[in-house]
DNA sequence: CTCTCTTCGCTTCAATTGCAACGAAATTGG
DNA sequence: CCAATTTCGTTGCAATTGAAGCGAAGAGAG
C-alpha cells in the first residue's frame, strides 16, 4: 500500500493544505490564531453568547476558549462581562473594532477560499460538497455509537 | 454567515473527526503518534529509505522526522544506519518487529476506516473521492503559484 | 591538497499546549 | 438554612512543539 494513495492520508494532507492557505490570511494579515478566528466568527454572528455555547459549537475545550478569549479581549476585539443571572458564566460580545477586523478578515479569507475552489470544475465542487457531507454524517454516526457503547472497539 | 455551514470549517472539522478515529486505533492499541505512524508506513513500504525521501513524502520537517525516528528506533520498530556513500545521511529500514506491528496496526486502521466509509452510500463515496482529488489539485496549484511569485498574496 | 560554502541531523532553549487542581458561584439534600 | 456536591473559568505545572544554532560530512574552487 502506498501512503500517498491511502484515503485517510489524502484527506488529512488536503485538509491541512487548504487550512494552511486560510491561516496564512487571517494569521499574517490580522494576527489571529485558528482558535481566535473561530471564536471571533461565532461571537460576531451571535451578539451575546456564553462560553458554554462557544464550546458546544466548536471543538475547543474550555481552556482553549478561556485563553483565546483572553487574547481577543486584550486586543480589544471582544468584551466579556459576567452574566448577572449566573455569575459563573461570561457573556461574550464583539466590539466595534472586532466587528471591523472580522469583516475585513472574513472578506479576505473568503476570497482566498474562492480562489482555490474557483479552480475546481463545478461538477467536482459539487461532488466535494456532497462527499464531505456524507463523510461528516458517517463520522458522527460512529462517534455516537462509541459513546453509546461507552468503550473502545 | 454561519460558522457551521462555512465550507473551510466543515472540511477542517470533518477531517479532524475522521483522523481522530484512526489515531484512537494506532495510538491507543499500538502507542504510535501520527508522525510515527506515517514514518512507519513509509519505511515499511520502502525497505531502505533516506530521511530526505521521508521528508519529501510527508509534510514533516527534519526535526519532526528526527524525533519520531528516534522514538521508533527506541521501540525497536526501525533501525537506522549511516549511509556509507554519504555519511551525513541515515538509511532507515524496518525491523521484523516493526513489520509485525505495522501490519497489525494497518489492518486495524483500515478496518476502522472501512467501518466509517462503509456507512456512506457508494455514490457519495465516489463523490468524496473525486471532490477530494480535485481539491488537492487546486491547493497544489495555488501553492506552486505562490512559490513562483515568491511572496504572499 | 586546502579552504570555503553548503547540507544533514541533532541538540538546546523558548513558546505553546494539555492536564490537573483551585476558587467562586450555583445547586441539591437534609 | 446550612453543608456537601457540582459546574464554570482560570491558573500552575509538566510535556510537547517549533526555531535557531552547532558539529560532522561533502562539494567545489583554486
Amino acid at each position: 500500500m502506498q501512503l500517498e494513495t491511502f484515503f485517510p492520508y489524502r484527506l488529512a494532507i488536503t485538509a491541512e493544505a487548504f487550512s494552511r492557505q486560510l491561516v496564512s490570511v487571517y494569521g499574517r494579515a490580522f494576527g489571529l490564531t485558528r482558535e481566535e478566528w473561530r471564536l471571533l466568527f461565532l461571537i460576531d454572528g451571535a451578539e451575546r453568547i456564553t462560553s458554554l455555547d462557544l464550546a458546544r459549537r466548536t471543538t475547543l475545550d474550555k481552556v482553549q476558549i478561556s485563553r483565546a478569549a483572553q487574547r481577543l479581549e486584550d486586543k480589544g476585539l471582544i468584551s466579556r462581562v459576567i452574566d448577572a443571572e449566573d455569575r459563573r458564566l461570561r457573556l461574550y460580545s464583539i466590539t466595534d473594532q472586532g466587528r471591523d477586523t472580522f469583516s475585513r478578515a472574513f472578506a479576505e479569507v473568503e476570497g482566498r477560499a474562492a480562489l482555490i475552489l474557483g479552480q475546481i470544475p463545478p461538477a467536482d465542487r459539487e461532488a466535494l460538497d456532497r462527499g464531505l457531507a456524507a463523510l461528516m454524517k458517517a463520522c458522527q454516526a460512529i462517534e455516537e455509537r462509541e459513546y453509546g457503547w461507552g468503550q473502545d472497539t
